[in-house]
DNA sequence: TCCTTAATTCAATAATTCATGAAATATTGA
DNA sequence: TCAATATTTCATGAATTATTGAATTAAGGA
């Protein structure tokens, strides 16, 4: 992942509204809800919650797929890790332990 | 974590030269990195880079220890694990096979 | 005290982002 | 083709955020 990617992902789940939506997705894994679901159940207006989904989308967080009358989103499960990879690349310069990261060999 | 501390968090990330600093803090893990050398390594003008630490700072990703005329930051290593579980908690319902993500039972 | 270095704050401007509601588009079924 | 449902697009104005360079604060040493 590049850094203006990253940027972009990183600002389009800064939002109060995006970050649920994302979340709710995340936990729905890569089996997509439709965006009328979306709104009913995190009560979002439909423009407004249409604005944030095509957010996501740019940033390539969700994918979406038409069926239909409705628009099915799902989280983007590649990009997700791309984008937690990017964040903590070369943490404690290869010492994790810094991290306070308990390592496999703590098990 | 809440959403609104994750929201600032990920919009203190969403930008350029607060994700360059981010980044190098994380590479240096808990160990601090002053001011000067952050705006040196990274040619960041030192007024904008005192902005940029700020907002970091306010976002809880990381710490400043005043030492002498220094100013030293470090990143707050607990912060940012809280903002990547946040990020995926209740990741596929509790099924992370369905994220692709190996389970340690695939070793 | 004066000088130098380190870092932050401030003010002005520029640019971006968001909420809202009306209008438009897409699809299906009668 | 008409009506109903699902979703998106658009225009407006308000609010927020970023850039720049000058001024300021903080600290150490001569």
């Amino acid at each position: 992942m590049l850094d203006p990617e990253a940027v972009d992902a990183l600002g389009a789940l800064a939002h109060e509204h995006r970050l649920k939506v994302f979340r709710l997705l995340v936990r729905h894994g890569p089996d997509p809800m439709n965006a009328g679901d979306i709104a009913r159940q995190l009560a979002i207006a439909p423009s407004a919650l249409s604005f944030h989904l095509a957010a996501l989308e740019r940033a390539g967080l969700v994918t979406a797929r038409r069926a239909g009358r409705n628009v099915f989103y799902a989280v983007s499960v590649d990009v997700v890790r791309g984008l937690i990879g990017f964040l903590t690349d070369d943490c404690c310069r290869g010492r994790p332990e810094l991290c306070g990261q308990p390592s496999r060999s703590d098990d």
